[in-house]
DNA sequence: CTTGGCACTCGGGAGCAATGAGTGCCAGCA
DNA sequence: TGCTGGCACTCATTGCTCCCGAGTGCCAAG
C-alpha cells in the first residue's frame, strides 16, 4: 500500500513540520532532504498519502501537515525513541538525588521534566494501593482529637484527624497503636481492610469506642486515597506554542485532577513508552495535544505513571526519551530511598 | 487638587472600564452615568485627570484608561470593599468545612478563590516559625533509616528521611523520642534549635552518634521549611483576558515558588486587605497585573497569607470582599480543626 | 514510473478610502 | 469663574481591491 518512499515522505514531513511549525510542501522537501526524485514526484506520493488521511492540507495552495493517523504512523514505524545525551543522563541523576522526602522527589521530578521536554509535565504520586504499611501512629493533638499517620514503604504519609467524643489515655493509644502496628505491619494496603476487621474485639471494653473510631478513619484513609495525588508543572511552556483558542480548555484540564488521572490513562505494554495522539485522547479540549506517558516503579512494581503533555505537532522521538528516562530515575530514587 | 467631581469622573472611567474592557469617552460617560453636566465638561476634566496621571489614552482619539496611579486612587479612596452575598458565604462555609486535614483545607480554599473571583488564586501555607510542635516522631523504615515526623498545633505535618551509619535498637529509638517530646512539646519552632542544643549529652555514649544525626536533620528542617510552601489555583481564568503577550512570563512567575513568595508580600496592616497594583508589584513580568491580599490566621495568630492575582483592570471591590471573606473563613475552619 | 511544464487556487499583505468615536479648543453665556 | 455647544481635527478600525507567490493537480513526454 505505502512503498518505502511513500513512508520516507511522511517521515520527512513529520519532522519538517515539528522543527518549522510551517506546512510543508513538495519543493521544500526535496530541497532539504535528498530524496533522490523531483518534486513532482513527490506531490504524487503526497496526494496518495492525502487520500489515506496521514497528512492533511490546512488549505488549497499551501503544503501539507500531517494529521493525528499520520502522526500515529510516524510513532509506530518511522521512529525510534532518542536517547539522551551522557549529560543530560548525569544531570537527571544528580537533580533527583538531591530530594530528601516523596514530596520533593515528585516535585523536583515534574519540574525537571517539564523543562527536559519544554512542556507540560505530569506526575502521579505513587500508588497507595500497591504499597504497603510500614508504620502506624497515633497522636493526640487536642482534648478530643487523635492525628492518625500512616506510613508507607514508598515513603508517603498519610495523616488524617479522629474525633474521640471523651478524652482518651495515654495507655488507650498506646496499646491501640501497638496492636495496630503488630496488625499491620509489612500488610498490603488492599488487605488491611479484613486484617482490621475483629480489631475493636481486641482491646477491652472501654476502649471499643475508640478502636472503632480510629478504625473507621483509618479505612476512610484508604477508600479515599485511592484516589490518587497528580501534579503538573510547566504550564508556561503552553503559551510558547500558540494553541490560541483551545489554551484555556487545556488549562481547565491541567488542574483537573480527574482529568490528569485519565489522561496518564492505564498502564499499557509496562516498561515501554505509550503515546496517545490528538483525538485518541479521552479527553475534548485536549483534542489538539498529545501524551506520552510511562510507568515507574521499583524493579518489577509498577507504582505509578508521569508523562508529558504538549501540542500534537511535537518532537515525539526526543519526548519519548525523557520521558523514559525520567521514570527510570524516579524508580532507582525511589528504591535508594 | 481634584474637586468631588472629578473623584466622581474617576470612578466612572474606572467602573466602565472594568465592565466593558473597552477605553471610555465623554460621551458614554455622561449617557451611563448621570453626572448632570454636558461631556464638554467632562473632557475639560478629563483633560485635567490626565496631565495629573490618573488616566491616560492609548492613543489619540481614544477613550481613557485608568492608571496604576488611577486605580490606586480609586481603590484607596472611591471604593468600599463589597461584602458577599449571604449565598456565597453559605457556600464558602459549606464548601470548607468539608476539608480534612491541612492539604485539603488549603486545596480547597485556593480552588474557592479562584473560582469565586475568576482569577488566579494564591494561598500560602501556614507559617511554621509561627507555630509549635505537637509531637515529634521517629519511625524506622528501613535498615540504617529513620523517618523523623513533626507535627505541629497548625495541623502541619513535616517529614525528613535520616541516615543512620548502624542499625539502631528500638529502645534507643523510643528513648530518643521520649527525650524529644519532654524537650520540645508545646514549643514554639523558633525556640527549638536553643532547646535541643545539649541533647546528644543527655542519652547514652553509645546512642550519641544518633542524636546527632537526628538533630542535625531536625534543624535543618526548621530552615528548609521556613521558606513556607505556597500553591495556586485558577491559571485557566488567565487566559479568558487577553494578557496576549506578557501571559508567558505570569505563568512562569506563577511557577516559581520565590516570586509567588514576593507577590503575597509582607503583611501591611493585618485584619486588612493589602492591594498592590501593576508597576507596585515587585516583579518585572507582572507589571500588568494586581494583587489582592490578605493575611489569614486563627484568632489574632497571624498564620500566613492568602490573595489573588489579576490583571490591573479588575474589580477590585468585589475581588476585596472575596479574598476577605475567604481568609476569615480559613480561619475559623483552622481554628475548629 | 518519473519528470518538466503549465494553468489554477487561494491565503496573506499592501495600499487606499470611508467611517466614526473621541478629542482639544474656542467663543458665548450664566 | 465655570459650564456649554459647536467645530475642526486626529487616527484606529474596517472593508475593499489588487497583487504576489507558494503550492497544487494534471498532462504529455521520456
Amino acid at each position: 500500500m505505502l512503498d518505502d518512499r511513500k513512508l520516507a515522505v511522511l517521515r520527512a514531513i513529520v519532522e519538517d513540520y515539528v522543527s518549522t511549525n510551517e506546512p510543508v510542501g513538495s519543493k521544500t522537501l526535496v530541497d532539504r532532504h535528498n530524496l533522490g526524485v523531483s518534486s513532482a514526484t513527490i506531490r504524487n506520493d503526497m496526494a496518495v498519502l492525502e487520500e489515506q488521511g496521514y497528512i492533511a492540507q490546512p488549505h488549497t495552495s499551501a503544503g501539507r501537515v500531517p494529521t493525528d493517523k499520520g502522526y500515529r504512523l510516524f510513532v509506530d514505524r518511522l521512529s525510534t525513541i532518542k536517547p539522551l545525551s551522557v549529560a543530560e543522563r548525569r544531570a537527571i541523576e544528580t537533580f533527583l538525588s538531591g530530594a530528601y522526602d516523596l514530596d520533593d522527589v515528585v516535585g523536583r521530578t515534574v519540574r525537571l521534566l517539564a523543562q527536559l521536554t519544554r512542556q507540560v509535565a505530569v506526575v502521579q504520586y505513587p500508588s497507595l494501593t500497591r504499597s504497603s504499611v510500614r508504620h502506624v501512629e497515633l497522636v493526640p493533638v487536642a482534648e478530643g482529637r487523635l492525628l492518625l499517620v500512616l506510613i508507607t514503604n514508598t515513603g508517603r504519609v498519610e495523616q488524617r484527624v479522629i474525633e474521640t467524643s471523651g478524652t482518651v489515655s495515654e495507655e488507650s493509644i498506646g496499646h491501640l497503636r501497638a496492636l495496630l502496628n503488630t496488625c499491620l505491619d509489612g500488610l498490603g494496603l488492599g488487605d488491611v481492610p479484613t486484617a482490621v476487621a475483629d480489631l475493636p474485639e481486641k482491646v477491652v471494653q472501654a476502649d471499643r469506642p475508640l478502636a472503632a473510631a480510629v478504625l473507621s478513619v483509618l479505612l476512610e484513609t484508604l477508600v479515599e486515597k485511592h484516589e490518587e495525588k497528580i501534579v503538573f508543572a510547566g504550564a508556561a511552556n503552553l503559551a510558547a506554542v500558540d494553541f490560541s483558542p483551545s489554551l484555556r480548555e487545556v488549562l481547565v484540564a491541567l488542574e483537573e485532577q480527574v482529568i490528569l488521572m485519565r489522561l496518564l490513562g492505564e498502564t499499557g505494554d509496562s516498561s515501554t513508552v505509550t503515546v496517545r495522539i490528538g483525538t485518541e485522547n479521552p479527553d475534548l479540549g485536549l483534542r489538539s495535544t498529545s501524551v506520552v506517558a510511562a510507568d515507574y516503579g521499583v524493579g518489577d512494581l509498577t507504582l505509578a505513571r508521569l508523562g508529558v503533555l504538549g501540542p500534537t505537532r511535537m518532537d515525539y522521538p526526543s519526548t519519548m526519551g525523557a520521558v523514559r528516562a525520567v521514570a527510570r530515575y524516579v524508580g532507582q530514587i525511589l528504591a535508594g530511598s
